[in-house]
DNA sequence: CGTACGTTTGATCTTTCTCAATAATGGTGG
DNA sequence: CCACCATTATTGAGAAAGATCAAACGTACG
């Protein structure tokens, strides 16, 4: 008798958060087939044009979607955290229009589209736990365009480190004060539409007024409401109020 | 016997292009209940915050999605073409995180909110046409994104016109050489986070460079190639071939 | 221990913004 | 139908945020 893996736990929560799930649910999307892959950093998940046959579920690690323009300049556009699945979207669209790339080393599950596909189509709950994701990502694109399009230097780089603060902790729902940034001053330049000379500048700023204190990556927030008013960070975007407690 | 209403036929219509749905389910759709409604230029037709019990689907003008910062500035996140369901995010979550806001006068249906849940329990296919019509719709943002990070003014604003025309004839699949921008130099300069003379400028120089005539809003593209290459154009992020056509 | 990568610093340059004024346009009431 | 008013488009001059270029400095890791 088969062993069940408990590896896609993660996964199963994280749409149980979204949509309250049946057991029955939860068990079938543990119940998935599933290769574990370890990736290392800099690797490729999904590249833009690929028609992928399998989707990927972050377990461990952190990635980034980023997209390439003419001159080869790179916008990145999300951050995924454990948990995330990396490519839902190609479920029910043929080509990718984005690359997914791990920013550190990390382990995936990799399911088979046509799986994914079935498990949907015979629980019309993890469908809608899958939309309520979906749109929740897509309020989340929406709010980095507004800062990247609207904000200044300062402000976008605060909102982009009271994001992430506000992430990390989804469960506590009390952003972490210190936690380690998973990404170079170049990838957050690319995140927010800077260069990494400015960011870096941005970054001593925001530690020369008391705001924030680095070591390497780690980034201790001194005040958080101080950053949450310099990054005109309000969470609503993130729709954590829409999660079945 | 109630007369079928067939204002929604537009609807029904781009949801089978996303999904081929069967007759039931578009005979399901055109018989929604619904309100005709009127709307000025500049009307708001949802706010952020808002907890709207109704769902606008757009059938004659133009509207924008759009955002304020604290400081009072504003970005445009989308531009909205007859067809297009301003609201059926709010069939899944709370709370709205942005405005949606007529750019010309125009005309919706509105659909009670849970007449449109209930039809999305019912007809399984409707439910999965629509999260094809919202992961479509979270490419934009994504490609809006770089848009505004990382192309420089002239890109952006020839990016945006191509898009325009490109969007304007879906049907035909050929862009429109020549169409009404239903937008304000100061709109187009929200869309691209840029301001409103500088986008004067741009477009100076695009029509001196013989890309483009101008007469009032009016848009003439010279060379679409040429429109393409400066906008750094590849409609991929529209998934125009995932249409069911 | 050296090498590649990431961070920091300084000087200079460019794009785009800001502010302000003028011109054109369209919609509206009379 | 016309005159008026508000909105939008255009122009110019000057300022500023952020980019670019180049070099030096740290530090992780093989």
């Amino acid at each position: 008798m088969a062993t069940v893996d408990h590896s896609l736990e993660i996964l199963a929560h994280k749409l149980d958060l979204h949509h309250r799930l049946s057991d029955d649910d939860k068990q079938a999307t543990l119940h998935l087939p599933q290769k574990i892959r370890r990736l290392e950093a800099q690797s490729y998940v999904l590249r833009e044009g690929d028609r992928p046959e399998r989707c990927a579920i972050l377990l461990d690690g952190f990635s980034v979607r980023h997209k390439l323009t003419g001159d080869g300049s790179r916008q990145i556009l999300a951050i995924n955290v454990p948990g995330d699945a990396l490519d839902f979207q190609n479920m029910f669209l043929q080509e990718s229009d984005h690359n997914v790339q791990m920013l550190t080393r990390g382990v995936v599950a990799e399911i088979p589209m046509q799986a994914l596909q079935e498990l949907v189509l015979s629980h019309s709950e993890i469908g809608r736990a899958i939309l309520i994701t979906t749109l929740i990502e897509a309020s989340i694109f929406r709010e980095w365009a507004v800062n990247i399009g609207r904000r200044d230097a300062r402000t976008r780089i605060a909102h982009l480190l009271c994001e992430f603060a506000y992430r990390l902790s989804a469960q506590t729902m009390r952003p972490e004060e210190l936690y380690e940034l998973p990404m170079t001053q170049e990838q957050l330049a690319d995140a927010t539409g800077l260069t990494a000379v400015h960011v870096n500048r941005v970054l001593q700023a925001l530690q020369r007024d008391g705001l924030i204190e680095r070591e390497r990556r780690k980034i201790r927030f001194l005040s958080w409401e101080g950053m949450r008013d310099v990054g005109d960070f309000n969470p609503r975007y993130l729709h954590a109020r829409d999660l079945a407690a």
